[in-house]
DNA sequence: TCAATCTGGTTAAACGATTAATCAGAGTAA
DNA sequence: TTACTCTGATTAATCGTTTAACCAGATTGA
């Protein structure tokens, strides 16, 4: 029993006009020599008989599937769904698919995942990992999109110029000593993020970073930050690292009877999904991952349509960083006068 | 030029053992009949060669891909990363890859979505849909995962029960009056979520529907609830259809200086990715995502197997509900005694 | 003893698209 | 007239796998 596709295939057209599949091939791909009338024929016979192309016969001919390989070792991110709608987009326009693999975090699952799409016959893959993995070179040409600090990074947001904003921001509103928070010591997005904002500091300004892991190492996960402490000691502005984090701060300053903006502000990264819609709404930045996307993607395939042997590349890309755009909300505000900044700069000296 | 693949094929194999591509094909599938022995040996060779079949040559042969689409009109919904990771988990086990399609929320976009799965051969699709869009018969098996009311549907989360759950500890908890809030109308999922609430409510108990579509129509996007309000008209709990909208409301009431779960109580449904890291972290209902996945993958493959056509068949699956967990954190508390909730009864009466 | 059956394989034909090689015929130049 | 080029098509091979059909040799049954 041969399981046949339904669709007309290219000999049904051929036959269907007396011509030979060969001729038909070309003139849909526009490659051999097909005369004007006849090319415009097949064209007209194939639309009105719905033909669409096999990706296997293709595939098996040309040894390119048509298809890429998302890889998110952290699948869980909030982020996923801008990421894969972004590369899906931007995959989809230039005629492929995307594949996605997920490793659940675990760093030996990883490489596994990446075989599963190599067995597949990924064309590529683009490959947003977690930490500092080290891309053991697939069997097929990679994108990388992480920070571009990372070496072997392909394109990314420039997460140290977002820093840069938000000190920016902050500075310009008055705020004296601004206390970052991360989550994640290892990642390079997060270490990048927190040295822009430190960089931005204007003279006068200082800042503290808690990472939070190492808090949760000692007292356990989803364990107080103790953030109304840190207000008493005169933090007036709160950087985190992502809004995950901006929103735990939030949450947890409000519930310490410290309102936001008027005591303190709070601003994040990444523009999540909750970010306009919580109370106060937050500050933050946004990366231009539909950009990022699209270059990724476009230096993916320009890369599978040069490289005549399947090898293992790391692609690069002429831009390699895409500038973050500071989002101004209702979490940030310049400090009261006269209240607690000024008790700080007592505190200080 | 014939771009050939760098590992080895069944060829290959059988040169260098001098039998058959037919008897490799056929001591790998362990289909036709070989000797014991020598199916060991073409194992053996297979393995040390480092053979992987090509699914194009597979897939052109068999008419199978061995490839599952997955549809999610909303992919920016939060509940993404969760979906797509159980999905894809469930397909991989299964030994199927999975091929992502977004529409962007546009409701044309999602057939052009379908269609460009359909042309790349997957031999069956999971499609989440986001309102009760008819899913017009596309040209593979499909499986549904939306709720147990919607008519298609394959197999879902039992939201009904999960308001019930919700409901249930509301009213252990001695909660009289229930504000739902909800953020679309439209929408199956929400829609039982409320109605297992309200049909959840004990006697004595009373409960109103807020709807932030409705609201937002009126006042525009990202407008208060007005739900400080709400507390002085005597609600003790706030029962959000979703965890965003619980984080909405737990801010908005926060912001107001009431006291969560001290004055009143918030619940969600989902457990989000924040949902145990605010302050204080949400009381909420779970779905069993990886389950449903398992469900719908094997459903959706059984019939891939069983159907030697390729049409467009709605899949069923034996069991069609899965029951939600009721995950009890801060957010949910018994109201204070003699204070708001007494004075509610007067305002009742 | 002769035919039927079983065992362990082999042969060959697909699946659908691509593409190098070839070919018939017309036009052209010497 | 002969050789050469150009155009517009056709032929045939190929990608890697699966599977129906066939076949030689051994065993079994009557």
């Amino acid at each position: 029993m041969t399981a046949s596709r339904p669709g007309p295939n290219l000999s049904r057209i051929a036959t269907s006009l007396g011509v030979s599949v060969a001729t038909v091939s070309n003139a849909l791909s526009g490659k051999g020599r097909v005369s004007g009338q006849l090319v415009e024929r097949i064209r007209e016979r194939a639309a009105e008989l719905g033909y669409v192309p096999s990706q296997a016969g293709r595939a098996l001919r040309t040894g390119r599937s048509g298809v890429l390989g998302l890889v998110l070792p952290d699948i869980a991110n909030p982020l996923f769904p801008k990421i894969a709608q972004a590369i899906e987009f931007a995959a989809s326009a230039a005629g492929y698919g995307v594949l996605i693999a997920d490793s659940r975090g675990d760093v030996a699952a990883q490489t596994e995942a990446i075989n599963r799409l190599v067995e597949r016959g990924v064309d590529g893959m683009v490959i947003i990992p977690r930490r500092a993995t080290r891309i053991s070179a697939a069997a097929c040409p990679v994108a990388i999109i992480d920070t571009p600090s990372t070496p072997g990074n392909t394109v990314a947001a420039d997460h140290w110029q977002g820093g840069l904003e938000i000190a920016g921001h902050l500075a310009g509103l008055g705020h004296r000593r601004v206390l970052i928070i991360g989550n994640n010591q290892e990642s390079n997005v997060q270490n990048d993020r927190a040295g822009g904002i430190r960089s931005g500091m204007r003279s006068g300004m200082h800042s503290e970073t808690l990472w939070i892991d190492r808090l949760e190492q000692e007292n356990g996960i989803g364990c107080p930050l103790g953030l109304a402490e840190k207000v008493r000691q005169g933090f007036t502005a709160f950087a985190a690292l992502s809004d995950l984090q901006a929103l735990r701060a939030l949450t947890e300053l409000q519930q310490a009877g410290i309102n936001i903006p008027a005591d303190v502000s709070v601003t994040g990264f990444d523009d999540l999904i909750w970010s306009p819609v919580v109370t106060p709404s937050l500050t933050t930045v946004r990366m231009d991952m539909d950009r990022i996307a699209e270059i990724a993607v476009s230096a993916l395939v320009d890369t599978i349509k040069t490289s005549s042997i399947r090898e293992g590349v790391l692609v690069t890309a002429e831009i390699e960083r895409v500038a973050m755009q500071l989002i101004v909300r209702q979490s940030s505000r310049p400090p009261e006068p006269g209240t607690k900044d000024l008790r700080d700069g007592e505190h200080v000296r």
